[in-house]
DNA sequence: ATGCCTGAAGGGTTCAGA
């Protein structure tokens, strides 16, 4: 089923969910978004659980979990719906156990895929390969799965140079290895669709700054936290950005959350909007804003 | 120094992050 409403979807990875309440909470009262993907939660499912079950509940949020309790962990809040819970990627490689590195669901009609790519380390280490082969296997399940969909999440990978504050600085490094590019490249290919920088072509944008030497108060940061539209999705998408506030004052994540406002699903799958112009009589004519 | 912060585990320090 298709919804017809609305729906605002953010990602975030909150490093440490349980060190985080005190951002985490009023920024959902403050954002009021429908879907939130989580990732570094860094702690186990009923931890979590017994540390948010009630907050969230009190905000509408069901949510979906996969952590461990030291490193990693991902979360899938949301409060349009939650079907068919997916945990992991099929055919994923572990390092060498299953990481807690993914969550998908279908919330609102749209399939959304919580994630936390390996990060890598070193070029041409096992755990760079390791990242290579995960990518390869969410490509591989996203190819397989509903056409509806978002990937959203902590994919370690700045798409382009423009996503580095010094790209120079970062030449030889993950994050923007020609292999690491072509995989995400891959997930593109399958018709998805990066909707922030599609959205700010031109901008300054990052979503990551490490703690360190200021770097965020310099704005010396990266843009590896992506929000990725299907084809089908992607029309929908009416504004798409950076929380970049979220990143400021007293104990902050060092990333900040993306966030992609959905407009309702487009004519062809909920029936015609406006009635046809002999059932609307003498109503004057209206310029429609022209569709993207 | 070549990880300048931050967090987790668990022990008085080490590993991980990008």
């Amino acid at each position: 089923m298709t919804t017809v409403e609305p729906v605002r979807v953010a990602t975030w990875n909150v490093n440490s969910v349980k060190q985080r309440v005190p951002r985490l909470l009023p920024w959902l009262d403050q954002r009021q978004p429908d879907v939130v993907c989580l990732q570094e939660t860094k702690l186990a499912d009923d931890a979590f659980t017994a540390l948010l079950e009630a907050p969230l509940k009190e905000r509408g949020y069901e949510f979906a979990l996969f952590g461990e309790t030291q490193w990693n962990g991902v979360a899938l809040l949301s409060r349009v719906g939650l079907e068919d819970v997916a945990v992991g990627i099929a055919g994923a490689p572990g390092f060498p156990h299953v990481e807690a590195r993914a969550v998908a669901a279908t919330c609102g009609g749209v399939r959304v895929h919580s994630l936390y790519v390996p990060n890598g380390r070193e070029p041409d280490s096992d755990h760079y390969k390791y990242k290579l082969e995960w990518l390869a296997a969410l490509r591989d399940v996203l190819e397989a799965g509903p056409a509806d969909a978002l990937v959203c999440g902590d994919i370690n990978i700045a798409p382009a140079d423009a996503d580095l504050f010094d790209p120079a600085a970062y030449i030889g490094h993950t994050h923007v290895t020609e292999p690491e590019r072509a995989a995400l490249q891959a997930i593109e290919a399958l018709g998805f669709h990066d909707v922030v920088r599609e959205r700010w072509p031109d901008k300054r944008i990052f979503s990551y700054w490490d703690y360190r030497a200021g770097m965020f108060h310099r704005d010396l940061g990266m843009r590896i936290d992506l929000i990725l539209a299907s084809s089908s999705v992607a029309p929908r998408a009416e504004a798409a950005w950076i929380d970049r506030h979220a990143r400021k004052g007293t104990g902050p994540s060092d990333h900040a959350p993306v966030i992609v406002d959905l407009d309702e699903a487009p004519d062809g799958d909920i029936g015609p909007v406006v009635p046809p112009p002999s059932a609307s009589g003498g109503n004057k004519k209206v310029k429609l804003p022209q569709s993207k």
